[in-house]
DNA sequence: TTGTAAGCGTTATCAT
DNA sequence: ATGATAACGCTTACAA
């Protein structure tokens, strides 16, 4: 068993108090017994017992993530930004990877918020549903403790939202592709979470301030039950098959927008002369396809160092803002000739 | 504040006693009050505290999860599946992210270990060093709690070891490439992890089960300060400029297997009629690049289901084989023709 | 079957 | 500056 702060106190011939001081840094101690005590601390390498202390304190230092999937190459980004800022906070962090389903993250929310967690983090816009009934969860909860949304938006009284400008990001660069002179471009998405809602809107936007004439046309869902990259690809071609052209592709995330890249190889197309791609969310795939994919960078380190920083306030309770939006910034690889 | 046990034993007529017999299943219990105390329970919502229970039970039924890089593709993956399984198995994870330096990861195991977790896991074989002195952390914690190594081995008491036969898996890709009739192949790698060796050891095996004279010719390390698929792919056109030819590649990770290939692509080469190549991990990257990539795949889901069904079970006093080893298998993609 | 009471290792409020 | 001591919410012998 490990040594309690009893056993220290004992050795050091103090009581526990004086040593729950200098381990707590408060009230003063006379310096010579603080340094007899720290020795003897160091010398048998007692660690606190975190429960206990959790006990004490009503609180366990301990902020709740949950994300649907911590593997998912956004989201772990996400997830690892996150916990290294809570760490240097002094915040521990418990994840939860909760899947895709509603019910199910109703649930984990629930599991987190018994752990005693001191805030919650919900990563990614798939926990902010459409209809106003899907989000009750997220009202409940912030009545216990704050509830911190990355990348997302939701207005209520003790939850803080971080995001990046998703719609505007998406206007300016479709902006910038059609006037370059690319104006047939097709728009390639999977889902429709909150961000997703709002990239679409941001393309909307920029072709109806150029007036482009049809582009709805060229909207076009992939069908959530076709994964494949290369099977993508064949759904793109066929859509073109199908009477749409278009010689410029924005995707809503990296993965759609190599399969686009895929596409044109596929038709013999060159990239960029005969075809513009741009993904999103400037991930590590945007390097494996050839050529390098142009994409959206939504700013996750700095949105999530924002988020702690942020929460961190509110728990020490501050006034903090309930909306931090960043903007996004086009990185120009080699898909895109402008 | 929320409920304790001594709300709802109040509520419920009854001891606190009573309450924790139903809350833990344990004893019997009369099933009318049983129901009593669950429709209270259920009624109020309340939850255990669980730093008080960790008191009680002098456990805190979690596990801690160390890490190089949670955002790293292949350990994200593993970090993933981990957490699936011992959520099912009933236990929290701590995540600790320690990055790549033996100092630090060292802090972290004890940060970790200070939080009185029941056990330890380290994912990724870059935890344990070629030197002895390097691993005598392990020892150390092992003292105190079982550890368990994902993808590594690892000799010691406390300490068990789920992995991929790395050694035999490259040797037997290897093996294949070289019957089918592709006798010159470059094998690249980055580090020299405990893992790395393995693989860079079958492959040497191979080629000299083969009688393939002058193999180490063809062993290429990448400089670790250039990571850039493209200049990775550049790294080893000067290779062969500088005299090695070579009509297949090996990689120790898909990251540069899709660098090989792009170096292909720069070079006009076709393949896998010109040049074969074999990635390691079978990643999402495979997809993501023209002709898609073979690659190793080493079970990882099926390791990490096995790794905590093993941590589980000596938790709970079993005795457990200290060493678990899979095989990996290869999946044939298009950078492949046999 | 149920209740009583003694821990578990801290923190924090009193006194001294 | 330091020491007693009462919380904190739970588990678990031991009694009844």
């Amino acid at each position: 068993m490990s040594l309690t702060i009893y056993d220290i106190s004992e050795k050091a011939g103090v009581s526990i108090a004086t040593v729950s001081r200098v381990l707590n840094g408060s009230s003063k101690v006379k310096e010579s017994t603080r340094q007899k005590i720290m020795d003897i601390i160091d010398e048998y390498g007692y660690t606190p017992n975190s429960s206990a202390r959790a006990m004490g304190l009503k609180s366990m230092r301990t902020i709740g993530i949950l994300c649907a999937d911590s593997s998912d190459i956004f989201l772990a980004k996400a997830v690892y930004y996150l916990q290294q800022n809570l760490q240097a906070s002094g915040y521990e962090s418990l994840l939860c990877c909760t899947g895709y389903n509603l019910d199910a993250k109703k649930n984990y929310v629930n599991l987190i918020l018994s752990k005693k967690v001191d805030g919650l983090i919900l990563v990614g816009s798939n926990f902010i549903g459409e209809a106003e009934t899907e989000n009750q969860y997220i009202i409940d909860s912030s009545a216990k403790v704050p509830v911190m949304v990355l990348n997302a938006s939701y207005h209520n009284d003790n939850v803080y939202c971080i995001l990046c400008d998703d719609r505007n990001s998406m206007y300016r660069a479709a902006t910038e592709m059609y006037e370059s002179g690319i104006h047939d471009i097709l728009y390639i998405y999977n889902s429709l979470s909150y961000s997703g809602r709002k990239k679409l809107d941001g393309f909307r936007m920029a072709m109806q301030s150029q007036k482009k004439e049809d582009y709805e046309d060229l909207i076009c869902q992939i069908p959530s039950e076709i994964t494949g990259l290369e099977d993508i690809a064949e759904y793109i071609a066929d859509y073109e098959r199908r009477g749409h052209s278009f010689n410029g592709v924005m995707a809503a995330d990296d993965q759609l927008g190599i399969a686009a890249v895929k596409y044109a190889q596929k038709k013999g197309l060159r990239i960029p002369e005969d075809l513009s791609v741009i993904g999103y969310n400037n991930s590590v795939l945007t390097g494996c396809c050839t050529p390098e994919l142009t994409s959206i960078d939504n700013q996750l380190e700095t949105q999530s160092r924002t988020l702690v920083k942020t929460l961190v306030g509110v728990l020490s309770g501050q006034d903090m803002p309930h909306k931090t939006v960043f903007s996004g910034t086009l990185v120009k690889r080699n898909t895109t000739a402008f």
